[in-house]
DNA sequence: TTTTGTGAAACGCTTCACAGCG
DNA sequence: CGCTGTGAAGCGTTTCACAAAA
């Protein structure tokens, strides 16, 4: 109830994995889970598990465990994931192309909704229904659409300034998926997928000869 | 000097980033950096770039700062990457044609040697010289080509299987493409690209009208 | 002076352990 | 009994702050 329940950030990273798993056991049809069980299955305590779920009100029963449906709508809500997320694709390469014929999201309601690029060879091909715009019509398709989400799939030495026009944009989220570091304003978010890192970064893991995942919470 | 420094996650995961700027830096001809300069340019504080430093050994000179170069092929063969990796990939689709199309790295000793795939309509289609071959030919190739990681990118529903395969054939490190928590024995490392999971993470962001990234240290 | 390397303090997250409820 | 919710303890990481080196 606190107006500001400061999540921490790895419960924020945790609430996916939660969410997740909540839709397989929904569509499983179970009905309760205790706090040990739904922990075995992601890999943590159930201590872990109730601490995560507590700053989202008390949704458990002593003696009985967690109401699975309503967890899973709880945390749905949480979130986001009961509203529509339009996002504008910049990039209509390797990356962009990928992204374009997957579309199709497990709960989905995530829909890539256009495509840009600098190329004028790019633009005018359409993939499954959406034609590749030149950058100029960003803005405007962004503010006509109400974008909140924006996918950066260009190179690396293009990132911040694609980055600036969707921010200027009114852009709000940034998905990026390139090897930069990407400076954002106060307001806006960034997430980052960067299979480069996570290939040096297991490199160094065999070089070590470490067991399991650098992301992982102990198992 | 200990026999095991014990490096922490968080600084294991920060390598990665510290060798692109240095790289960054070595091609730029820059010869000495500061830990507060190297840290304005990813985001840290000069503190924790020296803490992190300083577990591979006395690398800077006090009133100077670190040789550029000096750090560069200490962090290089920290990271492994004075070697060449050749890598295992499993299934053909749109990741893994994107992962094909891509390979050249940056400091480059990432080779996607072979791809296989199960699907009989992808086998003998060729990749910039990689004939995509039966599934039931990995083992021996990567016997054969002393391959260590292998990478996934098939659906999610047959990642484990894949893993249980490569990991039979003597892959040590799994690159994982599916947005699945995968179980691996001792001595096998794992690190994953989950790019639904970073969307997610987004729009729970985005909701709740945060800045910056999860992953991020704080700016 | 500038800047490193580093103990010590501060911080944040996880785990413990148990009161209380069903 | 079983299981949640939670204060408090424990632990690992970051930040501070400064002596020492260039």
């Amino acid at each position: 109830m606190d107006p500001k329940p400061k999540i921490p950030r790895p419960t924020a990273k945790r609430l996916s994995r939660y969410f997740r798993e909540l839709k397989q056991l929904v569509d499983a049809g179970r009905s309760t889970i205790s706090s040990k069980q739904l922990g075995v299955a992601l890999g943590l305590t159930g201590a872990q598990v109730r601490k995560d779920l507590t700053y989202f009100g008390q949704l458990g029963s002593p003696g009985v465990g967690y109401d699975v449906e309503r967890l899973y709508l709880r945390l749905r809500q949480v979130l986001g994931r009961d509203r529509v997320w339009n996002a504008a694709l910049v990039g209509a390469g390797n990356i962009g192309r990928a992204l374009l014929a997957y579309d199709h999201f497990t709960v989905g309601e995530f829909h890539i909704t256009a495509v840009f690029d600098s190329d004028e060879r790019a633009i005018g091909v359409d993939h499954g229904g959406r034609v590749v715009q030149p950058m100029n019509r960003l803005s405007s398709f962004v503010a006509e659409h109400e974008i909140r989400i924006g996918i950066v799939a260009v190179p690396a030495s293009a990132a911040q300034e694609v980055v600036d026009a969707m921010i200027e944009a009114g852009i709000t989220g940034i998905l990026n998926f390139t090897p930069r570091h990407l400076d954002v304003q106060d307001g806006v978010s960034i997430s980052s997928v960067d299979f480069t890192l996570a290939l040096e970064q297991l490199a160094f893991q065999v070089s070590l000869g470490l067991t399991g995942s650098l992301d992982d919470d102990p198992s």
